[in-house]
DNA sequence: AAAATATGTCAACATATCTGACCAAAAAAT
DNA sequence: ATTTTTTGGTCAGATATGTTGACATATTTT
């Protein structure tokens, strides 16, 4: 059995509190970016999971962004109108309408993600790749891990 | 110079995916316990900070949470009616009221607190202490890192 | 006495989320 | 061929959290 002593509550709570803060400041980093544009953090939430997986669907968006699809639609209807995103139907199973960057997607969540990563840039770059591994390693833990 | 090719843009979109989603599910744990006391985020995070610094004042909580007194006040307003929170007057500064918790307060913090307790365990415990070190460290890093 | 600080409050509004109901097209199951 | 399920879209109303701006009160500092 392992050592567990270090692992109190007060570390705990300090984790809670400063996956709190983290995520507050660098979800605000690119609010003047957005404001710009009308835009918030539901949509970005959104832009970035269609830059990492272009042609994604509606469903699996739903289902990565844990929202109802009411919400979503409202999101996905403002990105249609900007010409931020495009829709187009999948040739095999035509219900489904996957998700693209449009003409100038791409560019505006380039901007977006420039305005974040500094921030995330600077915390890591002093720590070995090893650390970012853990790190990365770590917060997926918590994501995958049951209650 | 430090070799930072392994820093490349696709690491960062992860580590901000990760801190999103870690976020969401660290912040949903407690939701059933919240809701039955018909308290929400904005609650728990002045909880927290209570809970951590017994006798913060107002204005210090403003400064940490990064909310608008006008917000914070809501909060501190329920909380009262709740029985979870008092204010006393600072003997030296009668202008302050310090928050502490009341009868309920600490008993309901570690109700929502247990129920969040077990994700961040779970995920740290398999780790050694000096990768929690890091894994604070380089979320101090990203609060407190400039743009 | 005047200015600054700490706190509280009102009102109007913005954003992002939710629930619940309902609809249509296409695919899958029977 | 008909029924059921899946995928996506929409309307309406509600809740939680935040904002701005204006104003009030008590206390401390200058």
């Amino acid at each position: 059995m392992k050592d567990l002593l270090y692992l109190k509550d007060e570390q705990i709570k300090d984790c809670i509190q400063l996956l709190i803060n983290a995520y507050r400041e660098t979800l605000s980093d690119p609010k003047d970016v957005l404001k710009k544009k009308s835009l918030g953090f539901a949509h970005l939430r959104t832009m970035y999971l269609i830059d990492m997986e272009s042609g994604i669907s509606v469903n699996e968006l739903l289902y990565k962004l844990k929202i109802t699809k009411q919400s979503l639609n409202r999101v996905l209807k403002d990105l249609k109108r900007l010409k931020i995103i495009k829709q187009i139907k999948d040739n095999k199973d035509t219900r489904r309408r996957l998700l693209y960057f449009d003409k100038d997607g791409q560019k505006i969540h380039n901007e977006v993600f420039e305005a974040q990563k500094k921030r995330i840039f600077n915390a890591l770059k002093d720590s070995d790749p090893n650390s970012v591994i853990k790190f990365k390693d770590v917060l997926s833990k918590i994501i995958n891990g049951k209650k």
